[in-house]
DNA sequence: GTCTATAGCCTGATAGAC
DNA sequence: GTCTATCAGGCTATAGAC
């Protein structure tokens, strides 16, 4: 049982977790350094330290605190519901996670692009347990004539990477892209690109 | 002009950049260490430093070398070419590229979700006149029927994207996919969904 | 060209006063 | 709970012998 917080505690702590987000998702683990996170969070580093063990401490309650928050949509794709309009739902849903939360989606991806040393022990299971499951819904969909029959796996992975890149390579997109928002257009060709993969009619 | 090399200065340096991608694209730049890439080039780390000056130069050189050949596929795009098919042989040269050079895309997906400080200047020039010019291509194959109408900058990310997800989210994919190779399905995946996109008939 | 040794800096973490 | 001061280790880069 965790020991009850102050007002004060929950404060800082929150502030530590807001702070390291910013840093961490910016230069990863390596790259981001304690003095960095506790200025950001208005702390002293030996501040910092008194509500967090060590840098990894920070770093890891960051990673599995997010991990849900990062299922949540895939969570929500319904097996009663219209099959091209929960993965539609579901696509939609994670582009938006990616406009609003793109520090987290770049924390990830500093993290997994350098071989997910600290959080493979949960993508291979929780992850892989929710992705088994939702990809035997898709194949049944499939099968059902509901949608058009494609690989599962390769179509969740297509959503994730379609997505997630509008957060983790902004900078390319922007230096490519220059003034022009690529939130505006983003929605609508994903949404076509999916529909037209997936329809039967 | 250089100074002409000896052919042990040309192998030692061919296998420092070998020893540097490696090392790089693994743990990003501030996550490796000179050491690691000497060791991995089998010299001594002041012997490293005396055919670089610096960690960053080689990082440096590493990136600048790469960026031409990442830019290659896109180049090689044909205005004169079947426009359906021109687009699907880029994307499978992507794929493919994804699969022969995961090294050389971690490299650069370190350096962009990290905001690019070393490369952006390169993104808003090269990269964008390059995609500005093939943009114009795409365009205009959509209005001339030949092509589905679509928004060239981001079926251009979509193709980034969707390719380069199978090397930079390696660990991810085979935490789900299991011994199972992504590689075998995710060709005709991919190919089926830009005919999908793309077809006009 | 290559090595050993080391300077000098940065950074994670701790000690101890308040 | 928060601070100043500081230690200890790791890292980049250089000095200097061979």
């Amino acid at each position: 049982m965790p020991a009850p917080q102050t007002r004060i505690q929950q404060k800082n702590r929150a502030a530590i977790l807001e702070a390291a987000l910013d840093v961490f998702s910016a230069h990863g683990f390596r790259g981001a350094t304690i003095d960095q996170i506790a200025i950001a969070a208005g702390l002293s580093k030996p501040n910092l330290l008194y509500y967090f063990t060590s840098k990894e401490a920070i770093h890891t309650a960051l990673l599995s605190g997010l991990l849900e928050t990062w299922l949540a949509p895939l969570k929500g794709m319904d097996p009663n519901g219209d099959p091209l309009a929960e993965i539609l739902a579901y696509v939609a849903r994670k582009l938006q996670m990616s406009r609003d939360y793109p520090r987290e989606s770049r924390l990830f991806a500093n993290e997994i692009v350098q071989g997910a040393p600290r959080i493979y022990l949960a993508l291979s299971t929780d992850l892989k347990d929710l992705v088994d499951d939702k990809a035997g819904l898709i194949r049944n969909w499939g099968e059902q004539g509901k949608i058009a029959l494609v690989h599962p796996y390769h179509l969740l992975f297509s959503i994730w990477s379609l997505t997630q890149h509008y957060a983790d390579f902004d900078v390319q997109i922007r230096a490519v892209m220059g003034d022009e928002d690529p939130f505006e257009a983003a929605p609508e060709f994903i949404e076509t690109l999916y529909r037209k993969l997936l329809s039967v009619s």
